[in-house]
DNA sequence: ATGGTTGAACCTCAA
């Protein structure tokens, strides 16, 4: 059964460890990777390419990254969206690849977490959600299977948080932000996890400062959003939260889809 | 709690 995952690692090389762990028990077909934190001469191709994938990366010194692994080759690979000057943020990365005998289109998104509401990192992250959003659209056209996975940053619902009262209208969990991501599912994509688990909650984020895993302080942040026709092929979706709880852990889980 | 922790790189930034 082909398996999709998407983590935001932050930082690929203090994290190779835990990836090989992670794959080594779910086989995932296709990884699609966020926060690598390196630049490309530093990306550990041949430890990656060891565990069976092919790999397309956009990097940059520091900050940032995302990448596909997949077992099939990729193609079609595009690492801006329009909109994006080509020397700027590594946070998006597409590719066409083949999983079980049928092509899929698959994207890795890490959307700007924007820092803080009003900043000009804010500004840049509701730009971002319209150049994405005009993206998926001209995406959906081809009307392909495709699963689009990253950290997008934003919690859709109340249910995605562990205190909506208290987080109203703080970064990632503001009006504007859920609009935004209301707005690229009502243009015809699926948050894959929300549509396997209607009354769930569960979390796939949990702040390193403030003990959050400890408390279970999290939020529903990194998501799997699938067209039509991968939603008709959908199996499962979970996040599997006990890496969270690893020594030197992201403070990420990894979330996976199955499809028949 | 206007703090706290983490990673990469630099003596601070981004998350």
């Amino acid at each position: 059964m082909p398996v999709i995952c998407t983590w935001n690692v932050n930082s690929i090389k203090a994290r190779l460890g835990h990836l090989e762990k992670v794959v080594n028990e779910t086989k995932p077909d296709v990884v699609l990777l966020q926060e690598l934190k390196c630049v490309a001469d530093q990306f550990p191709y041949e430890a990656i390419e060891n565990m069976g994938y092919n790999i397309a990366v956009s990097a940059q010194k520091s900050y940032n990254g995302v990448a596909i692994l997949s077992k099939s080759p990729i193609e079609d690979v595009r690492k801006v969206l329009p909109g994006d000057r080509e020397d700027e943020q590594a946070r998006y990365i597409e590719g066409f690849t083949n999983i079980d005998g049928y092509g899929l289109r698959v994207a890795s998104v890490y959307v700007p977490n924007g820092q803080e509401v009003g900043s000009d990192k804010f500004t840049y992250k509701l730009s971002f959600f319209k150049r994405l959003h005009g993206h998926i659209k001209d995406l959906l056209s081809y009307n392909e299977a495709m699963v689009l996975g990253g950290d997008y940053n934003v919690a859709p619902e109340e249910i995605d948080v562990y205190n909506p009262k208290s987080l109203d209208g703080t970064v990632c969990f503001h009006p504007e932000e859920r609009k935004w991501i209301r707005t690229i599912v009502n243009s015809g994509v699926y948050d894959a996890y929300r549509l396997m688990h209607p009354n769930k909650q569960e979390f796939s984020w949990w702040d390193y400062r403030t003990s959050g895993w400890q408390n279970n302080r999290g939020m529903r942040i990194d998501h799997l959003l699938i067209s039509p026709e991968s939603a008709d092929k959908l199996k499962n979706v979970w996040i599997d939260n006990k890496s969270r709880g690893w020594e030197k852990a992201s403070d990420h889980a990894p979330v996976f889809l199955s499809l028949e």
